[in-house]
DNA sequence: CGCAAAGTTGATCATAGTCAAGTTCTGTGG
DNA sequence: CCACAGAACTTGACTATGATCAACTTTGCG
């Protein structure tokens, strides 16, 4: 697709970011806006390369982690429909990226380069309030991983993931809410091992809380998560 | 103090935040201050509560940290004389602060209301630029926290910490790099208890790396902290 | 001199990571 | 339709780390 062409945002679709522009401003920016596939695993920004682009996903899911000494990635946040990122784009100078985001499912995503995003950005000072709104809830959101991972075990930091993942990314059933997650992943958004995340997901499947399937987990009771979420350990 | 009064800044005083205007704009923005001193332990501004004022310290020590579950606190950074914060006060709609900041020296503090600091907002997009900037810096920061506190041992992040404190409030000696911290400081910021920052800190001072004296470190070989600090565990 | 804050030390323990060696599941090609 | 490769997941044994607690000593200040 090219710049130019008309975008059609997909049903249901919601931006916090767009919400805070007029309609006038809206048609502005998607006008500006390139459309582009991403795959699955696509890396669509890694963090240290130069900021070139502004996005916005329409479907799918992206993953926000960072790199710590060459190889292990640590989980920030999910990228949903509708979270603008790569906010460093719009810094006045030259800036790299913060946090590598990477594709988790497959999708499409509007993007703006370098120079489409500073002729908004200087264009809308709307667009600027919006968006500097949107990076202090990322702020929040990245001291309370810090918080949650301190000051939480694992069980918790499992239960907790899970409840939010379920807000975020759960498809509601007649039995409860699935969620597209393999061990590993969750393992990994919880920062947790995968034989942690296998044994606690067995002990709450005895308990009747989920239950299991390759890659996907059902979430039968999520207030008994909510439950262990919040207050002391677990108990076996 | 009262706002209009003329504010001088401290001998040998940097800003990053003040560095990014022109003169004509340091002289508005100073001009708009209010000058207050600060004491030890003076709450400067409270996470979550509603953000009214944005402050620059001129002179002490200020620290940076977000309240867990009703008692401990998560150190995120120092706040240097310079460092601006209590950014949220920018954000277009009322918001709250993210962090609580209190003062660990005593010292002096410019600060401007909302009416003050939304209007030099909008005066000067220079200033908007360079708070954008500030941000994400503090974000890269806040990120580069949770990294560490995951991916380092104890030792390690106890190393880390005294080197970058000895860049930001060491004070250089004849002998090594003095730094004014209890045991109990160290360990907070380190995120690490008390006890192993007490065993940590003799063990070095047993290999002459470091030389203690209650309430000040003294660092006699930066090198081999930053050693530490960075590749596998310590070796006892 | 006395008292409180700062720091020490050893013993103990819970947490959760690591590793090895499995089992089960599922999609693919013969 | 079945076999099979490989991914996903399990399970048990082991272990390192570092927190916690209690009891103690040292330091510095008024």
């Amino acid at each position: 697709m090219k710049a130019g062409s008309t975008v059609r945002l997909p049903p249901g679709f919601r931006s916090k970011f767009l919400d805070a522009l007029t309609p006038t401003e809206i048609k502005t920016v998607l006008a500006a806006a390139r459309e582009e596939p991403i795959s699955r695993r696509q890396v669509l920004q890694r963090q240290g390369e130069l900021a070139h682009r502004l996005c916005l996903p329409l479907t799918g899911l992206v993953a926000a982690y960072r790199l710590v000494d060459e190889g292990s990635k640590l989980f920030l946040r999910w990228g949903l429909p509708g979270d603008l990122f790569g906010l460093s784009a719009l810094l006045a100078e030259p800036s790299t990226y913060l946090v590598t985001v990477e594709a988790v499912h497959q999708g499409a995503l509007l993007t703006w380069d370098l120079a489409a995003s500073r002729m908004l950005i200087g264009q809308f000072p709307n667009m600027l309030r919006a968006v500097n709104s949107l990076a202090a809830s990322y702020m929040d959101d990245f001291i309370d991983v810090l918080a949650v991972r301190v000051s939480l075990t694992a069980p918790q930091r499992l239960a907790r993931m899970l409840v939010k993942s379920a807000r975020q990314i759960g498809r509601v059933g007649d039995d409860g809410i699935k969620l597209d997650l393999t061990n590993e992943q969750l393992a990994f958004i919880a920062q947790v091992s995968p034989f942690t995340a296998s044994r606690q997901l067995n002990q709450w499947q005895v308990r009747g809380i989920v239950r299991k399937n390759r890659g996907t987990i059902l979430l039968r009771s999520l207030p008994r998560l909510e439950e262990i979420a919040k207050v002391g350990s677990y108990r076996p």
